[in-house]
DNA sequence: AGTGTTCACGCCCTCTGCTGGCATGTA
DNA sequence: ATACATGCCAGCAGAGGGCGTGAACACT
């Protein structure tokens, strides 16, 4: 690594603080529009108010990467730790055995083991810290039992130049918080003579996560330069430990290699060069492999095949995959938070941020952040508008093929399985929607839900509903002043005003009042409304008119016989039947019976009908007769 | 250097579930 | 006529499966 900042792609990294690295973190733009972090500010917990860092880490194969990006100055360096796993042997081997420079081995004790928990980062380390960043590892995520010995191997040696009298100090406590933070191990710590100066505080802090402080002193800027040579740190008497080497360095991103044959072969990966040219679609490949493969894929050699299915794959590596994932389903990759596990790494790493929050893929155009970039590719089309999914059937356009797919099966496919709620006879054609009828009838609420014609409360809306139905038909509205009864509010509303006198809606146009609105705009229309043209029943034979339908059939049956129609004028007009007139004893039972048709009447007339008084506007001469029905008159307004 | 294997990335898919607008029935 | 309740429906996002591909690695 020769820059003084390194474009770290975070995909590649699980977070591990995000208190720390992303409430805080400032988004920088790639170049395929995703913002990703890149650093953020030092957070109070921070030794050094100074000290800013990119820290991140990523768990590949059973070790965990911390990358610290550590700004000063408006610089960033990257200083890369990697831990080892390490028996219980090693560590009581490690325990006592002096460490080699540059390696920062960490012994974690696991809470409640009774195993006195050591960190050891070298020594001649004092306790002096001037910078620090925080690393705060999920118990959940990296348990502890899990990293009961740990070691940090300086990865990459940008961070230079502290005293040699400079000191770590590590402290541990058990995640549970039963250590006191005052018992801590003071470890001296060094490393190497590139590395001279560079110490590291570890400490474990009580609480749901182990938080491992890790500082560091008076860090410098690493020297810019071409693919550089550079001998890494060795380490000894360490299983899992890398023998002294040389490694070769790109120049361009952070690619190291023991090899320089790698590191050649690495250099192509930076170019253009691509010799090797199929000569069917005349597309390039940089090796000859990668040409083969290609090839195949015109040809549709595919070598590998699977023995229990009829697939067959180009390298054997896809098949080995796909064997994992149909017939052998083996898993090697387990998530430490649940019982979740892949056959890839790469599916836990997505897996794992399901847990973490992290959300690398940020949407440019609003706060949409995606976990992966399908997600976020699937989100820019509700930016873009864009519907690639078509039914063939009626053409509609929808943004996801799930979408679609519903959408055929539900609208042009028969048969289709409905969903019966278990707790009613309600069918719901989605699974979704009956969750929904469950949670808004069937699930219990603590509230009581009343009744609102008796006093009867309960906790199950369903059982509510049902309940109100044993009031339907039944006239719950009585009249405290008479023996009316009525099944709607709004009517006892207009019956009350026979008793109260109340006549609330007063004509515009002179001084009458009316104990309902229907009322008034029949009257309205009648004397004040010159637009208007009352209905007119002709008498077939004769030529009568008539102002009501009934009265004209009355009429009928003594002037001879025959349906009568309408004049041009009712064309167009409403033709409910009248109700048959009901004799009545009382007017009160009139009442109730003009209830029946949604019209009470403020006169006291029997039969439930209500006196319209047309005067000589009817076509006949007529006066319009006192019996008119409710029906009647909404089909007289209606017109 | 050649070649096979492993790893990592990316793409696309399906399944699932939540949400809110809309249509419709009911009071 | 109106308000309200509720199922229907499309939109949208979360999670995970499966596979294609290229680069790095390891072996010969």
């Amino acid at each position: 690594m020769a820059g003084t900042e390194i474009s770290v792609p975070p995909e590649q990294f699980t977070k591990i603080k995000e208190g720390v690295l992303i409430t805080e973190k400032a988004l920088e733009e790639g170049e395929d529009g995703v913002c990703r972090v890149r650093e953020h500010p030092s957070s109070e917990e921070l030794e050094a108010e100074s000290t800013h860092g990119a820290l991140q880490a990523k768990i590949p194969g059973g070790k965990l990467e911390l990358v610290l990006a550590i700004p000063e100055e408006g610089e960033k360096h990257i200083l890369t730790l990697q831990t080892a796993h390490l028996t219980s042997e090693d560590a009581e081997l490690q325990d006592l055995a002096p460490q080699h420079q540059g390696e920062v081995p960490v012994v974690v004790q696991q809470a409640g083991s009774g195993v006195q928990s050591l960190v050891r980062l070298g020594e001649g380390s004092q306790q002096s810290l001037h910078q620090c960043v925080t690393i705060s590892i999920q118990e959940e995520m990296y348990p502890l039992q899990e990293v009961e010995v740990m070691q940090f191997h300086v990865l990459e040696e940008n961070v230079t130049g502290a005293s040699e009298d400079s000191k770590c100090a590590v402290s541990l406590a058990e995640s549970s918080g039963s250590i006191k933070e005052e018992e801590q191990l003071l470890v001296e710590g060094g490393f190497s003579e590139e590395t001279e100066g560079q110490f590291f505080l570890v400490e474990a802090r009580p609480g749901d996560e182990i938080v491992l402080t890790i500082s560091t002193l008076n860090t410098e800027k690493p020297a810019l330069g071409q693919a550089h040579v550079e001998k890494a740190n060795a380490t000894k008497s360490r299983k899992k430990t890398k023998e002294v080497k040389r490694t070769f360095h790109c120049d361009i991103c952070m690619f190291t290699s023991s090899r320089i044959s790698s590191l050649t072969r690495h250099m192509k990966t930076h170019t253009n060069e691509k010799p090797h040219m199929c000569h069917l679609c005349l597309k390039a490949f940089r090796t000859v492999t990668l040409l083969r493969n290609h090839i195949n894929t015109h040809t549709g050699t595919r070598p590998y095949k699977c023995g229990d299915c009829d697939m067959a794959f180009v390298t054997s590596g896809e098949l080995a995959r796909h064997r994992r994932y149909k017939h052998t389903h083996e898993k090697p990759f387990k998530c430490s938070m649940c019982k979740y596990a892949s056959v890839e790494a790469s599916k836990l790493k997505r897996h794992i941020r399901s847990h973490t929050g992290e959300r690398p893929f940020q949407c440019c155009l609003c706060s949409y952040a995606g976990k992966d970039p399908y997600k976020l590719k699937r989100h820019m089309r509700t930016h873009s508008g864009e519907r690639p999914y078509e039914c063939h059937i009626c053409r509609v356009r929808f943004t996801q093929r799930g979408t679609m797919k519903i959408h055929i099966l539900q609208k042009h496919t028969e048969n289709v399985p409905k969903y019966q709620c278990p707790h009613c006879a309600t069918v719901i054609a989605r699974k979704s929607d009956l969750r929904v009828h469950l949670r808004n009838l069937h699930t219990y609420r603590a509230a009581e839900m009343k009744c609102h014609y008796c006093p009867a409360v309960f906790h199950v809306r369903h059982a509510l509903l049902q309940h109100h139905k044993t009031h339907k038909n039944e006239k719950r509205f009585k009249c405290e002043h008479c023996s009316y009864a009525c099944k709607q509010e709004r009517h006892m509303t207009v019956h009350i005003r026979t008793h109260t006198g109340e006549k609330p809606f007063a004509c515009p146009s002179c001084d009458r009042c009316f104990r309902q609105q229907q009322l008034l705009n029949v009257h309205f229309k009648k004397y004040h409304d010159t637009t208007f043209v009352p209905t007119v029943y002709k008498c077939p034979r004769c030529g009568k008119g008539f102002s009501r339908l009934n009265n004209m059939q009355r009429h009928l049956k003594t002037c001879g016989s025959g349906q009568e129609k309408p004049t041009t004028s009712e064309k167009g007009r409403r033709t409910k039947k009248r109700k048959p007139t009901i004799p009545k004893e009382t007017a009160k039972e009139a009442e109730a019976a003009a209830e029946e048709a949604s019209l009470v009447s403020g006169e006291q007339y029997p039969g439930g009908l209500v006196p319209i008084d047309f005067g000589e506007a009817t076509a006949g001469g007529e006066d319009l007769d006192e019996d008119m029905t409710c029906e009647m008159i909404l089909a007289m307004m209606e017109k």
